[in-house]
DNA sequence: GATTTCATTTGACATATATCACAAAATCAT
DNA sequence: ATGATTTTGTGATATATGTCAAATGAAATC
């Protein structure tokens, strides 16, 4: 098993058993990928059986509204990448393209779902990833709804500083839900 | 075991097996509530351990923004009334209250939860209900954040009629993010 | 059925943000 | 290094939506 699975498997076990067995079931269906910076991982409109883990590097989500990208999140160490869309046979919504040269761990998510059925164990793992993702969303939703842009730009300098020095200010103007001119306007105060 | 405890069973087990003995075993920790407009189930910051499945009746979600009640979703006949939140030890950020007379089944998770460890049925049971959740999230950002006030209203005109004729526009304006005043603007359009 | 309470609509004005246009700075590629 | 591309910043104006105030309409309560 490769040595760099281990971070992925961890995130996700904290309070769960997970045997040896298990784990290499479920890494039959893992792969360690290394990409370079603008590498798409998956197309807007297009149907993918693979989540993704980052090891190292940076990625963003969007989709095209009216030609123009609207960014929706960004991942970076320790981060998943992927939408539920995808593994309910649903073409996705958005395009995920490397923002920086990264190491992922591919997931066989397809592979991996019908095996919850039969192991306990990878049933909670699973369900480990989706509850970590639905608290997420949830975070997303309350954070964009209940702050205006210049909190949500203080919040993000605050909670998530590297996001701020790694991903360029186009993009996380269109993540705040406003247009690269203001935020540069709100950042001159 | 109660009749009106079977859609909701029936609900999130579509593609699983759900033996009666598992069934049993989940409806220990069910109840049959029948609760009048304007009841509250959960407060904003308070602990709970209940989720809630509707059978009849509607419930609606806010939180307070300087005074102000901004409502999040709705919840009809066979939605799920509740947030992740509550389930992993923090205060809920939400108020949950009934817009009509009621007729719900509280499941209290906080018992639930901790079997999904050794019956694989409940773990694949209790994942169904969160994947739920979390394309219903998905779907609400991307409605939320894709589309202009005008296009939302007139996809909730389209997909969820009942939620206008049932629930105020004052609620739905805020749901929508904007004024109840600029909601009445666009629909004298 | 009358009275109170709540929900919706309309008007006048203020404000934040978008849009368009362009300039400056930083980064990338040859 | 040097030119080309990308990213960020600034100005002038337009526009959608918010805010405050008041009137109308509907629903609940006694």
């Amino acid at each position: 098993m490769d040595i760099l699975f281990q971070p992925f498997l961890n995130h996700f076990s904290k309070n769960l058993p997970l045997s040896d067995g298990t784990k290499a079931e479920i890494c039959i269906y893992l792969s360690i990928l290394n990409l370079n910076k603008k590498h798409v991982l998956i197309n807007e409109n297009q149907r993918h059986d693979f989540a993704y883990f980052v090891i190292k590097g940076a990625v963003r989500s969007f989709y095209l509204k009216d030609g123009i990208e609207v960014n929706t999140w960004f991942a970076l160490e320790n981060d998943m990448v992927g939408s539920l869309q995808n593994f309910n046979d649903n073409p996705s919504r958005e395009t995920m393209e490397l923002v920086e040269n990264s190491t992922l761990i591919a997931i066989n998510i397809k592979k991996i779902k019908p095996l919850m059925l039969s192991n306990i164990q990878i049933a909670n793992f699973i369900n480990a990833i989706i509850e970590e993702y639905a608290l997420f969303l949830e975070d997303k939703i309350y954070f964009s709804q209940m702050m205006n842009s210049i909190d949500k730009y203080l919040t993000l300098v605050d909670k998530q500083p590297q996001l701020l020095q790694r991903i360029p200010l186009t993009y996380i103007a269109s993540f705040l839900g406003i247009t690269r001119e203001t935020l540069s306007r709100l950042r001159a105060k």
